[in-house]
DNA sequence: CGGGGGGTTGATACATGTCAAGCGATGTGG
DNA sequence: CCACATCGCTTGACATGTATCAACCCCCCG
């Protein structure tokens, strides 16, 4: 049914829907290379929670960006146990981590109802081609990402759990801000099974020391809603 | 005395030897192509331990890669403390978390005598476009350090202090056999410190754990030299 | 309504951080 | 070239934080 040329501008919409200017901000695209651009974006069904984007060996075809929801990516140790390396929030771009071996290399599922855009990478090459400011944009991503994982080692280094507990929500934090949102609150999409993981203790540990801040009034918590009350003292924590 | 054109022979010499081929693998370069590659890279004089490639705020030219020795990049806490990020070493290339807001994020030190090869982004930039491979290369080399440091993220994503050091010793062992290495013997250049702060636990910590795996005949440690024993082992104990 | 997964909380053992002392290697200045 | 100072490393003792096991609750979903 979309085989008409006009189906084009329903998929240019869903890709300004999708914040590919947002993405790949700064983008430097004109009207006619943005079209282009919007050309090559394509859209997918829906996931919902539990759906698979790619997992691990999955040949590489396309970046994804979230549009909304939320994934996790993970791993598996030798052992076979998951190992939680990310969350991304919308408005994230995944799977540039498979670019180089042309293979997915960790595990990415919805961690809700979450829609993405896809970006056919031979495609986007090409098209990096004719226009240099794009090349220039998918630098400045991927650079962003390389940064966001460093600032990510940066925040597991601490010794102490409730540095990293702190680091953790104060990151979600700051993303969220990134992308508008104007609340204190983060409705976390992953269980505490996947925070501890991620963080390097037990799910337990995650629960008490929410707890512990909620005690000393930084936060509140209901269920997964978690509101920050005093971020100030957050950040002080966080070192 | 290097004003004459021939000295660009010697710099292609530098280049090679520097390992732009190796690094920019697989490097899809023709002869011409490498030719203008090899134009751009510059040297640089070498650099003795403690000394800085470059620090946190520093305006962003150029891409760094190895040529010989190692470096440590760290980033501070808003408490004013060193967090380890990332060990460099020899073949690695530096630097790419600075693309995107044109700055450096992290300070770049060397941790013993170390030279590098200078890649000067805009010259790389504007070759890129002549040169679609470069870009592929580039994109290749950028995606590989996200990969990298998602999987120290996975390292350090474990809760048992030995885990962590297995998968560090490990992860060293593997980046030098990628090099080349022939044998066992991991030379570290970093401190116990440096370790310690890298893989969020106290230094005397390392030390012990590093003596126990000793007393395991897992290693055997003479200073700073670790010469591994039973990697079968050491694999199973990372997971 | 029942079941199950996720979350909280408590008790206990153990691993790790911290403080402290001493050792060894390295480099510097006399 | 040696002596000294310094830094890095190891090892011990102790207190504390965290993992683990277990019980229970809550909420969501079927």
């Amino acid at each position: 049914m979309n085989t008409k040329p006009k189906s084009q501008y329903n998929e240019r919409s869903a890709c300004e829907s999708c914040g590919v200017r947002q993405l790949c901000l700064p983008v430097s695209l004109d009207g006619e290379a943005l079209s282009l651009m919007d050309d090559l974006v394509k859209r997918r069904a829906p996931m919902k929670k539990g759906d698979y984007l790619f997992r691990t060996g999955d040949k590489f075809k396309s970046l994804y960006a979230i549009q909304y929801g939320s994934m996790k990516s993970y791993g598996l140790t030798v052992g076979g146990k998951e190992q939680v390396t990310g969350f991304h929030l919308t408005g994230e771009v995944l799977g540039m981590d498979a670019i180089d071996e042309d293979e997915h290399h960790c595990n990415a599922v919805a961690l809700e109802k979450t829609e993405v855009c896809e970006l056919p990478f031979t495609a986007l090459e090409t098209l990096q081609n004719e226009v240099p400011s794009l090349q220039r944009d998918l630098n400045k991503i991927m650079s962003r990402e390389i940064r966001r994982d460093q600032h990510m080692l940066l925040m597991l280094g601490s010794t102490t759990v409730e540095q990293r507990m702190a680091r953790f929500l104060l990151n979600l934090y700051e993303r969220l801000q990134k992308r508008g949102a104007s609340d204190n609150t983060l409705n976390l999409s992953m269980t505490r099974q996947d925070i501890g993981n991620y963080l390097g203790v037990a799910f337990e540990t995650v629960s008490r020391q929410l707890a512990h801040m909620q005690d000393k009034g930084i936060l509140e918590i209901k269920n997964r809603n978690i509101h920050l009350l005093d971020i100030e003292t957050l950040g002080a924590i966080a070192g």
